[in-house]
DNA sequence: TACACATGTAATATAATTATTACATATGAA
DNA sequence: TTCATATGTAATAATTATATTACATGTGTA
C-alpha cells in the first residue's frame, strides 16, 4: 500500500511531524532535517505522490521564490480489518488502486 | 517506525490478511501465497519482530511438526498526531524504542 | 528403502531504495 | 560583479531489501 510505504522511512516521518506544526519551504526543511536538498526532494516526492503533503510556490517579500509544503490531514485506522479488506480487494479484482 | 516498515510490503500485508482469518502453518502459507519458504521466512521474521504475529510449534496427528503462526490483534490510529508524537519522542530523548 | 511432506538456514544474486556529487537557473543585496 | 539564498535535476554511488538456489534434518507411509 503506497501510503504505508511512504510512511516507512524515518525522514519522511520527520517531515510529516514538522509539517504538522506549520507549512515550511524546501530549504527550511532541509536545514531543520539536516539533509541535502536532493535527498529531501526524493522524500517530498514520495509523500506528495500519495497526497500526504502538497506543495505550492510563493514569492516572498524579498523576491525569492519559495516552495511551501503543507500537510494534508489524514487518518488511517490501521488494524487487521483494514489490511484484510485491502488485501482482499487485491486478490479479487482491484477496482481502484493505491 | 518498525511496525510501519513491517507493513510496507505487499507479501507481509497478504500474510496479515490471511492470518486474520485463521492461524496457518508455514508450508500452508507458502502455498497460499505462492512463494518459496525461504522468502516467506524472511517476511514472517519481520512481522514477528514487531510482534504482529507469533509462531508456535505443534505436532499434528500424523506426526509432522508444524509451525503455526497467528496474528496478534492490533490497532494503530495512524494520523499526523500519532506521527508527530512519535517523531518528537525521537528528537528529544527516546525513553522507549520501536 | 524411497517418497512425500514438514522443518530450517547459509550463501548468493537481483532489485529497489536511499544518499551523494555535481551541475544549472534566478533574484536581491552588498 | 560578487555573494547569499532560493529553486531544481541528472548521474552515480552506496546501502538495504527482496528473492533464489542449494543445502540439511526429521517423521510417517508405501
Amino acid at each position: 500500500m503506497k501510503v504505508l510505504e511512504a510512511l516507512s522511512n524515518p525522514y519522511r516521518l520527520k517531515i510529516v511531524g514538522l509539517l504538522s506544526e506549520e507549512r515550511k519551504f524546501v530549504s527550511q526543511l532541509a536545514k531543520e532535517l539536516n539533509i541535502s536538498r536532493p535527498l529531501l526532494y526524493l522524500h517530498l516526492k514520495k509523500l506528495e505522490e500519495v497526497k500526504l503533503i502538497e506543495g505550492s510556490y510563493e514569492i516572498s517579500a524579498n523576491g525569492k521564490t519559495k516552495r511551501y509544503f503543507e500537510l494534508n490531514s489524514f487518518h488511517i485506522p490501521l488494524d487487521e480489518r483494514f489490511i484484510s479488506r485491502y488485501t482482499s480487494s487485491l486478490t479479487v479484482k482491484r477496482k481502484t488502486d493505491s
